[in-house]
DNA sequence: CTAATATTCAACCTTTTGGTTAAATAATGG
DNA sequence: CCATTATTTAACCAAAAGGTTGAATATTAG
């Protein structure tokens, strides 16, 4: 599957769509608990989902009468590669974010 | 100065933008140079820039009647970061990550 | 079968986005 | 000084984004 960058990035430009994401990153949700941490209403939620899932971030999968919502990382992972060619990215940042995962101990392998 | 995720996300939400910047990886460009590859009027071009640069991703100088673009690259710093952990976030502890985060101002509120 | 639950759809509203053209502003060259 | 060049502003337009409320659709529990 090919991701569209415009889709990715238009999806990360909300910082509703943003935290969704991150509470995803801990696990699967219903579209219900997903809505639960915001003050804005189910359908609007609804929205963002189906924003986030044409974009590829996440897919939803329904069983039942509840559809799971699940982080799809490969689509991030293009728009990162895109912004890699913007030069030492990787190099300047991710050596600050390793040292500190590796000094909270907070990676498992 | 703290960058804002949704306004550099947003900046690159549009491929003509994202041409600009690839554009502005070789060398700084006057506006009227950065419009010519593009069929759109010179004051779409402008206003491309100027939410270019309000996401902080160029800056421009104007010396003389000439505007220069310069890529920012730092701008790019944060996305970056924010998106390049969700690849490497499946084994790590979540609460410490998002401190992190919080702490290094790359999520808002 | 019926009531409750989970989610989406439809209609609506306001603001933003991406584009246009024409006029305005600023700086330079001759 | 004047014409040219560089860029932005203003007024406008259509479509999209992000929200609302209320009704509709499935599915499950009892």
């Amino acid at each position: 599957m090919v991701y569209n960058l415009d889709k990715i990035f238009a999806a990360l430009a909300d910082s509703t769509r943003r935290e969704i994401l991150i509470m995803l990153l801990e696990d699967d949700m219903a579209v219900t608990d997903v809505a639960e941490p915001f003050n804005i209403s189910l359908a609007a939620i609804s929205k963002h989902l189906q924003i986030l899932s044409k974009s590829g971030l996440i897919i939803q999968e329904k069983r039942g009468r509840v559809k799971w919502c699940k982080l799809q990382v490969n689509a991030m992972r293009d728009a990162s590669i895109w912004m890699e060619s913007f030069g030492q990215l990787e190099h300047i940042n991710f050596e600050a974010f390793e040292n500190f995962l590796h000094k909270e101990k907070i990676l498992e392998k």
